[in-house]
DNA sequence: ATTCACTATATCAACATTGACATAGCATCC
DNA sequence: GGATGCTATGTCAATGTTGATATAGTGAAT
């Protein structure tokens, strides 16, 4: 499990709860996301095991925020995580375990309305890393190969996000004309069958 | 949760765990996997639940294998599955996490080995794609566009795996190229800062 | 004989995750 | 005054997942 690991990373400045969930919603959220219903319990947990140390902070809005921070044995921790190498292999992709059943639906044209849809998906996130890079590179001119280690980092997982998420409406697009060629493959085919 | 349909969808065709493990690492290893003490398991429950049937069969070597198979109702509840629509947003990418955090590592030079070690696993998985690829493509002259529905599908998902993987290898490359480039920086910056 | 490799099933405790629910303050708009 | 939306924390039961462990048969090599 690699949760505790990702809110261990993120600690290194002090968050709350709360703020590591936007985070996640920002920028983790292309390779990882993790509910409040995870997060809170978890950093309870890492406080309990010594990894992490809270303090309670009066909020502007709302009720006061705890807010955590790595301790030294954290960072040890986060440490030795990455120092394991790369966790290659696990990779869970829900919507290609369904595409690969495609062929098992009732009514063939679900299968291609399903590579619309999946493909009108991939294209609005597409749009929002785009935008997202935009943003950054417009607001520092560091970027991105002159920021800091705390930014360089993540810029080089959204510069594979955009790589991918293009590749996936690349691939979408190659799948839904193949898939019409075999519908009109289908149709040519049973128009003979009927000529005969 | 997508377990339970990604064995419902394995099992239109009879087949025993040990099977469903074997096709886990062959093919749908490029976005699932799931461990045989966690497929047995789902089995016994689909079964309770009413989505699978078993019966024992002697086995040639071992012992007797207890071989699944979809019932009526698992083939509705695999329909209502795919019905729904595709679930993005869902991935999960360990290798990506590390990289976020890559610079929060004490040694620096770590995160070069790191992207190194990575860039090795993904040239062998890219081979390995390939490699399949090849083979399918050899013994199977309907490749890839003839191909029944139950191979046409799991082929769209080996093409995505061959994309993005690739992808992965370049963005190594680039990643490794900026590192470097930085780490350079850094040391004529530090003679620079020594000839002052 | 015994070790190894593979087939094959299964259980268990610990741990992680989901989705629903409960609570509450503050601000703004109607 | 009430609805909505955002900040903010949390619990709970049910479910899913991991990693270790146990068992047992076959076949081939040492």
């Amino acid at each position: 499990m690699s949760l505790r690991h990702i809110l261990l990373g993120m600690l290194t400045e002090p968050r709350s709860g709360y703020d590591l969930k936007k985070q996640f919603n920002r920028s983790l959220r292309n390779f990882w996301n993790a509910e409040l219903s995870q997060i809170y319990p978890q950093l309870q947990k890492l406080e309990k095991e010594g990894f992490l140390s809270s303090k309670l902070v009066a909020s502007s809005a709302g009720p006061p925020r705890r807010v955590y921070r790595q301790t030294a044995r954290g960072r040890r921790e986060l440490q030795s995580w990455l120092a394991d190498g790369p966790r290659v292999g696990e990779e869970r992709i829900a919507y290609l375990a369904q595409v690969y059943f495609l062929g098992k639906l009732s009514q063939p044209d679900k299968a291609l309305a399903f590579m619309q849809e999946l493909r009108d998906h991939m294209a609005t996130w597409l749009e929002s890393l785009r935008a997202a890079e935009a943003e950054w590179r417009d607001n520092d001119p560091r970027y991105p190969d002159a920021l800091p280690d705390e930014e360089f980092f993540p810029q080089l997982t959204l510069a594979l996000g955009l790589k991918k998420v293009a590749a996936n409406v690349e691939w979408c697009d190659e799948c839904i004309a193949r898939l019409v060629a075999r519908r009109d493959a289908i149709v040519a085919d049973a128009g003979q069958q009927q000529r005969r």
